[in-house]
Formats: C-alpha cells, structure tokens, sequence
DNA sequence: TTTAGATATGATATATTGTAACGTTATGAT
DNA sequence: ATCATAACGTTACAATATATCATATCTAAA
C-alpha cells in the first residue's frame, strides 16, 4: 500500500493511540496491522494467518487473528468489509476529514477495495433520514457494493 | 410482514413478472419468497430451510434454498444483506421510487431490518463520485450498517 | 521481587454460511 | 410421446466465524 517508511510512522501512531487509551498495541496486533497496511486489498481473516506465518515464521491461530482483528477494530485501525468478509487497514490513521468523509467501494467480483471522499453534506443527510426512524448510523462509513472497471470490461 | 392477503397479491405480482421474463416462479420458489414476505426480520437461508419444513412439512436442501435466492434475487424480489449475510424480500415489489431510493438499514446487534427512502439526488452524488474512479455502483440500493432504538437502549 | 489478578494468546472443537459437482426429476415445446 | 432444458436433490466440502477452556504474559501491589 504505502512504502515502508510510511507504514511504520503508521504503526507508531497506532500504537500512540492505544497507549492513550490504556490498551497495548502488542506484537502479534501489530503484525496483524502491519499485514493490512501492506496489502493493497482486503484480506481475510485467513489470508491474514497465511501472512504472519510467510512473513515472520510464526503460525498464529486463526482465533487469536479473529481476536486481534476484533482489538484493532475496537481501536478503529481496521475495519470489517461485511460485504466481502474482509478487513482492511483503516486509510485514515492520521487524519481528520472535516469537510469529506471516506467510503468503501468494493468490487463484487474482484474484491477490489478503493475508498473515495464524498461531501460531509450528503452523510449528514442520510443520518438524519436514519434517525427519523430511531436507529443510529453505526458509522459515517459505508460499504458500497459496486464493480470495479476492470471487471466491468471483462466478459462472464 | 403484511397481512396474508396483501401477501397473496405480492406473490402474484411476483408470478406476474416472472412471466413476463420468461421465467417460471415454481411452488419451492414461492415457499421461499412467501418465507421472507412473512417474516419481520431478515433470515438466513437455514432459517428458510426450517420455515419450509415447518410450514409445509416439506424439507427442501440448504443447497436448493440458495439456489432459489439466487434466482429471486436474479428477479429482484429479494435482496441479501451482506452485512448480516441474511436475506429479505424486496419491499417494493410493486412501486417504482421515482424521487425517493430506498436503503437498508440493519441493526448490527438484532439485525433488525428498516427501509428508509432518501432523496434521488443524493445516490445520484454518491454514483458520480464511484464512477469518478472507474466503479459502478452495483445497486441504488446501499446497506448501512446501524443500531436499532430497542438495542440503544439496552445495556450491554 | 514475588505474587495475584488481569489481559493476551493458544488449542481444540464446532457452528454457520456458502459452493462444487454430478445425478435425478419435472416441464414444456415439438 | 419424446427430447431438451430447467429445476431440484444429494453429497461432499470450503470458507468464515465463534465457544470454551487452558496457558502464558504482563502489570501493579505487597
């Protein structure tokens, strides 16, 4: 996704951020973060156990990634795509987003994952239409169903 | 859902546009339609096994209920929420929407299941701006992830 | 520094959701 | 009536996820 240098300034901000609250950003939770960060799509739970065991030799149970995936999300550094039983990175570690807000689209065929900005104006709108039936958006961060272009152009 | 008559009719609007395609809504698959137009909540598939075994004492295969939703949702009459990977009958089977688009909202704990309408306008933004990137949006149809009032309101 | 309690991780089993592959039955057109 | 096709059944299994209990590790207090 981003180079090295990048992905360990976001390490460290992730691991700032949990030491803030009282949480500890431990070793496996950072490999486990530090696999998103590198992948430029969402990864599976399992696609994320394969990784740990290439990239440092170490064979982490599928429940401990579940459990680490759960911590992370808790600490908003990842989130769940339910759309493809995916997780991802969150892009947006370091930053505010006052004026836009950042939204999934993911490839229903490729699993291709991009995140486009739209106007702060339009989810505003759209929570208020959810409050008016007394839920609560549970975050201004929605997963878009969509095709991506190049399975658009592809035949099947 | 709806009270049995108006289900009937939804059944036979349903029959009706089946025709019209070319396709044929058999008894099973109808079990299955009538299954979610019954039902206040989203259902999984096995829960539609049981709901066809109880109801008409006719056990139809886990396989064979995934097959009928796909189908159904082939004709728009039902939609899968991946975000609780369960399924619903599309609540407008009869209307068009002109001004209004109707979105999905489900409680992330009960999974309840509520369908707002928003201005057109506004998926229209959100469908430039996927498009700005090389996405279709799959559907108009979007599913927002939410906490229902009931679960708000509880501890826990 | 030692120890007790809390937190994190491991191990095992199993639940849930979904698909692949192939055989059989029912349907409709000729 | 026959034949092609679509629908459905059966079996096996893959992929995703959770429950439960055991073990290890960390932290703070004695």
């Amino acid at each position: 996704m981003s180079h090295p240098a990048e992905i360990e300034a976001l390490l460290d901000e992730a691991d700032q951020r949990c030491k803030k609250r009282g949480e500890r950003l431990t070793t496996k939770r950072k490999q486990v973060l530090a696999g998103l960060l590198h992948s430029d799509i969402a990864l599976s739970a399992y696609d994320l156990v394969d990784y740990c065991r290439e990239q440092h030799g170490q064979a982490i149970p599928a429940m401990s990634v579940y459990r680490m995936l759960d911590f992370l999300q808790s600490q908003s550094l990842v989130h769940k795509l339910s759309l493809a039983n995916k997780y991802v990175a969150c892009a947006h570690i370091r930053c505010d987003h006052d004026h836009e807000v950042p939204q999934f689209l993911i490839c229903g065929r490729c699993q291709r994952v991009e995140e486009i900005a739209v106007p702060k104006a339009i989810i505003k709108t759209l929570k208020r239409g959810v409050e008016e039936v007394g839920f609560e958006l549970a975050s201004p961060q929605l997963e878009i169903n969509c095709l991506c272009n190049g399975c658009l152009s592809e035949p099947g």
